[in-house]
DNA sequence: GCGATTTAGTTGAACACTCAACCAGTGCCG
DNA sequence: CGGCACTGGTTGAGTGTTCAACTAAATCGC
């Protein structure tokens, strides 16, 4: 109350929309290729990408869910879906009575290895192909940069 | 078919993951702000903010949907539920039958200026405060670089 | 130990987005 | 002119996300 705002200016203005623009296009344009080629949202796709890197294949929900940077809700809706496609299972966790273990199953596994050359190729073409190593590198910094910041 | 995928290496793996961290926080977290302070959804304030830079507050919305890089579909669904909160209204276009004009309503145009302030001071905070003037540039610059690659 | 708080996870309702199907009006080309 | 493809926009069904409320188990403080 009562400071005055800090507008944007010109620079920022056209920065900001431009970084707008383009996470969004990206992100677009990948779920759409995913969805097409996979039959999943680029969201469930991350969810098995980290379970397949997960000792035995496997996390707690509620680590998952930070690894992907979810809400526990939306996880626990995923996992719900994903479980009915049979590409994970719930498990109890036998340490914590509260807790549930998500576990890829064969056929996740199956999914994932046949969605991921398509998407890996896809994100080097709508993104990697685009930029110079430089630019690669800044990005990456600023990108690092901002997930301290806004986790900090 | 039949070409090696070219995996990301290490340093693109951590650009990617990275960039996918920072843009999800910032966007979520924006949308969290704007959903608390002025009751809509980050997609819903930008087709406000076009509409109040148009001449006259007023744009076809095929145009409103290429500004806000929105599907036809996204839009006219948006359209429905914030001429129902009184913000816009849609006339017919007098030079093509077919068309649509969306309108800022004086209380669209209120609940705008009421919501600035705070959003701006968001944006500031969790993207540009968080960057130096270099950085800046180089996000405007690799961002710029990334929209005329996917639009191109 | 035992009540109060915190943590793990789920649920349902409300809302947003996608996709495909659709209507209506425009414009092109014979 | 008359047919045909294209454009502008909407609709409904299906899917995903959010938010708040809730259960159950662990942990903290005394």
């Amino acid at each position: 109350m009562g400071v005055m705002t800090r507008w944007l200016d010109p620079d920022e203005q056209r920065t900001w929309r431009a970084f707008l623009t383009a996470s969004r296009a990206l992100m677009d344009t990948l779920d759409r290729e995913l969805q097409r080629d996979a039959g999943m949202p680029h969201a469930y796709y991350e969810i098995l990408v980290r379970l397949s890197e997960a000792p035995r294949r496997q996390l707690r929900m509620s680590e998952l869910a930070d690894l992907t940077g979810s809400s526990r809700s939306r996880l626990s809706h995923a996992a719900a879906r994903l479980e009915s496609a049979g590409w994970i299972r719930r498990e109890d966790c036998p340490t914590d009575r509260r807790g549930q273990i998500a576990v890829l199953t064969d056929d996740g596994f199956a999914v994932l290895a046949a969605a991921a050359p398509g998407h890996v190729e896809g994100v080097r073409h709508h993104l990697f192909d685009a930029l110079s190593p430089a630019q690669v590198d800044q990005l990456r910094r600023i990108s690092e940069t901002l997930v301290a910041h806004l986790t900090g």
